[in-house]
DNA sequence: CGACAGACCGACCGACCGGTCGGTATGGCG
DNA sequence: CGCCATACCGACCGGTCGGTCGGTCTGTCG
């Protein structure tokens, strides 16, 4: 998979690059499948003999993204430490992570409801595997050692996911700083709300 | 503008309610014009009789909408009382509008990155007025008055809107019950966070 | 070298879709 | 009744875009 040693191996990858970036920059309607094979360096009927379709590439591409990104997430959920430290930890890689690739987790839920079927399922599992399932089961584990309240796991870990989302972006960037005051932010806002707490609480 | 005296007004408001139908069950690219003629019982030459292009069309179908969403919200603006209460006011009405309404603002948000320019711009306004300028509203005399931490006002009010969307939705509906419920869920979260508090601080 | 396979080309197809336009029906007004 | 504005029709157009296909090039293997 990272080992671009055949000819069509090289070529698929510089056509993934180019439309991951595509993608990105515009809708997926917007973006034809001639603007993908001109900024890769090939024609039409080049990119069609290694993708089988435009929804097979964007596919693809995606599925690549959301494994890697999977991995990088499990890391946080394997380690040793609090909730919130797990949390802090995972949201701290993602908000590390390049522009681009963060990019990704946001398109795929744009993207999501205009596949249909069994490809549709694919991403939706997929994406399920790298961010919500990970974060759900770090905040299982809170609940379990009497860190969070109970609640409906899934429904808190969607609340994280949807905060942490706030916080990217460039104007949470100019109103907050850096990575480490919009991590603190996020694990303030989810962990103790936004009220005053009349007793002077400790982190 | 709710007086449908008129023939035109009578058949505009017949495309209008169609249109926003399809719209909300497929994507913007999915619904055709023919679609939505056909469904309004006109040809596709009398819909653009009425409306200049598909894309006015839904300008002025969302426009509608955002207008009278705003006007419902503003009731928990002006009101009386704690931050948390018409901020919870606010959400109910909100929670208890039909699907349809409800989803439009889900639609909205989806949608606004496929128009440029202008209309784009006016899109945006009017969706702020709707709902993240109310909200902000209310997060800052929260903040003026001593309920809130002080923050970022308008990060803490998208925040907040993130945390409703969360609650929408089937799976919220059967994880945690009726619309009293969710608005509790969504408020405790906002207010006091996840976190187990070792004081047994009431409501 | 000769032959085969796979990479790649680029002109083309067919379906679709937003939008147009000349024309018809209708209903209200003088 | 006659006139006209306006609602509405429906065939059509221009353009786009995903996808195809016969062909060419190039590296490799015997």
């Amino acid at each position: 998979m990272s080992a671009p040693d055949t000819r069509a191996a090289t070529t698929m990858a510089r056509i993934v690059g180019v439309a991951r970036r595509l993608f990105l920059a515009q809708s997926y309607a917007e973006v034809t499948t001639e603007m993908i094979a001109r900024a890769s360096d090939v024609t039409k009927g080049g990119l069609y003999h290694h993708f089988a379709s435009k929804e097979a590439l964007y596919i693809s591409m995606m599925l690549e993204h959301l494994e890697s990104t999977r991995s990088l997430f499990e890391e946080a959920v394997v380690m040793e430490g609090s909730c919130r430290e797990r949390l802090g930890r995972l949201t701290r890689d993602f908000l590390e992570l390049p522009t681009e690739e963060r990019e990704l987790m946001r398109l795929v839920r744009r993207d999501i409801n205009i596949f249909h079927g069994a490809q549709r399922d694919r991403l939706v599992r997929a994406y399920q595997r790298a961010l919500p399932e990970q974060i759900e089961a770090i905040v299982r584990d809170g609940m379990r050692d009497g860190q969070l309240e109970m609640a409906d796991p899934r429904l808190l870990s969607w609340s994280f996911v949807a905060l942490v989302e706030i916080v990217v972006g460039e104007y949470a960037e100019q109103a907050l700083g850096d990575t480490a005051a919009r991590l603190d932010h996020v694990l303030e806002l989810f962990f103790g709300g936004a009220a005053i707490r009349k007793v002077g609480a400790s982190a």
